[in-house]
DNA sequence: CATGAATGAGGATTCATTCAT
DNA sequence: TATGAATGAATCCTCATTCAT
């Protein structure tokens, strides 16, 4: 038995898919995701990041066949990261039969919280993964298998779970549902650390009036 | 005096840009707007754009004198007209004098409805404005002077006013409510057209659902 | 009526493909087939085809999308233009009907001494031309259609026609003879002008000889 | 006391070049071998090479200094295996003493025969010859030198001592004699083996056709 | 106004070669 | 001896921009 708390902390550490790599391949993915995350990824040039790793541009090419390769390296494993706490075959159980008692609200809370935290230590990452899905076929590919293979079946048990309970009003569609905390949730971050990173936030307060309004709507 | 309906309609149409232009370029526009929006600006050639236009590439240059100038003449007015509903003066007066009696639901469909048609007929301008205002200073430049001073004192005030009224909940800051709405109104907007465009919506029902759900949350 | 001399250097001028170019693309084909004679087609650099031609390398590409599409353009008229001769649909009644009195000497003589004439005016492409064929399946195939279609079907018809009268030895298939005149009038050529080309030779006399020899061999 | 056919055979295994040599340096020259024949030396990178030979990059130069070195250390001793029969210093001895009965019609099909089942056994290595003597000084180089000093005279001894003996025509020059004998006997190598491959030769038939045709060329 | 040839700086990528292990 | 990571010059090619017609 685990308390949830640390069920979710654990759930963030996946994959090491960065062992086997050589010092001069860290700093050639550190620099690149920063030269993407700033000029995005056509406009940033190997040669770029090639100066901001500190290595030969040739370097860059050893490791990764082609530029494209290098985004999808970088890409591809926050797919999977950002859903992580989906891919724990424990998860769902762990909310079914020790935190029922809690409800949807605090499971919610939970999850808000442990992604608003991993949004906050990858911001340049996501800002990649954001700007270059448009683009790249192999991403989006990537993220809609993810997706509907993970985290949509786990996210729609818990809230037919909890319409079921009475919880959650059933007028609403468990796709339109999902849909709604979904980008309340990730509309909250994209804000907060996107759009308007400089603005003064009180984050835990944000956060909880982002649960609040998720539960009861912006009406007295 | 003016019913609503009307009103909106009206401020639609805030400036006429397409004015003295000749067929070749807006050609050249139409050309661009596509191409940019399937791969990006940066990924855009003007050779491209200039062949899908049926034009000479020098002629863009005769209208643009740079690639980022066709960028900006294409995204600088999507800006305002998709903020448009806020900037007509008597848009505010109307909201508070003759239709308070509707309460915010009733603005808020009205607002979130006509955006919606706006964006349904706008879909690659808006991919593109989304998708270039991370790299181009100018174009966040754009956005924030017509958010902070037409949109965002406008929304501040008719929040307030409901907050008044008791008709909004005053537990949430005037900001934090704004940012919830227009999250929700946005998100929903961005996932309808930009990120499961082929999904078969319901757009009639989704819409209202958004509504409500901005109303009352999700809880029963 | 036409006499054979003129008949044959007629069939030199089959194509103009050297229309519609422009000064720039004249200088580029120039400096291209210096230079990939000179070095090869892979150890040529389009910055020094380029240079030579007093063009920027852009402009190159403009005209020839890639670099083997330079190489090709230059190659392929030279494949027609070497089998020139075997083209004109009246090059062999003229032999059957005005000249058959003058026997094959004669007609392997005129065809040897024009396509001498063509070589020597030719020889950086005919080098170029002999060097990438090895390595480019597209010129193989160009050489070995108009080989097959047109060169070797009126050879043998020459050669058959000349066995039937008695004129040619007819131990020797069609095909064994065929090949053994080529090799020796090729492998003159070859050695003329591009194995040994500082070579002091006595042209005449040694068109002559190579002749006789196809003719009558080495022995007494 | 040696028949030539044995003698032949003997000349054939002039320098042991295989000696000191390590099993991965073996492997290199192989696939160094296929690949330079396939797609020519400057085509051919050292990586591919390192690839097919199963060794690392820097093992090739480990063991030539350079890809240069390398090609020179392959295409060399070719140069001096191919021009093997006119080393034996018994060789042209053996011709004039013991078989000039035989006269030069056997000799030349010994030669002939010979080299045909050299080149038979060495199409690769001289493709390769063939195509990168045009382009590397240092290959002709080796190539003149081995040929003047030790082909052509003895080639010139034999064809004065023939025409000499009445058994050649002797209104050609020496050099011209030459030069047609060789044209003739590398022609046919050249189309059997690289030109045309894939043709249903009957190696025996036309081995012996060019002979005859060597001696009394195609008239009847 | 419109054209399109020309430009040259810059892009991604390759490659022979070196060197620490 | 053998490795393979690292190099950086060189390669082919693209592209925004200019300008003479």
């Amino acid at each position: 038995m685990m308390d949830p708390q640390k069920l979710l902390q654990e759930l963030l550490k996946i994959s090491d898919d960065d062992k086997d790599i050589t010092p001069k391949q860290a700093k050639i993915i550190q620099a690149a995701i920063e030269i993407f995350a700033e000029k995005g990824y056509a406009s940033a040039s190997t040669s770029e990041i090639a100066k901001r790793a500190g290595v030969a541009e040739g370097t860059i090419f050893r490791h990764y066949k082609t530029k494209k390769e290098l985004l999808l390296s970088i890409v591809s494993p926050m797919i999977i990261k950002f859903a992580a706490p989906f891919f724990a075959e424990t998860f769902i159980r762990q909310v079914f039969k020790d935190h029922e008692d809690k409800g949807f609200e605090e499971l919610l809370r939970k999850l808000i919280q442990n992604r608003y935290e991993f949004v906050k230590n990858n911001v340049p990452l996501l800002k990649i993964v954001l700007q270059e899905m448009a683009f790249h076929p192999e991403i989006q590919q990537a993220y809609k298998q993810v997706f509907t293979e993970k985290v949509l079946p786990k996210f729609k048990k818990m809230v037919e779970y909890y319409q079921d309970k009475g919880e959650l009003r059933n007028d609403f569609s468990v796709d339109t549902t999902i849909r709604l905390v979904i980008n309340t949730a990730v509309g909250f971050m994209v804000t907060r650390f996107i759009v308007m990173p400089d603005y003064p936030w009180d984050d835990e307060k944000e956060l909880e009036n982002t649960i609040q309004y998720i539960k009861d709507g912006i009406f007295s």
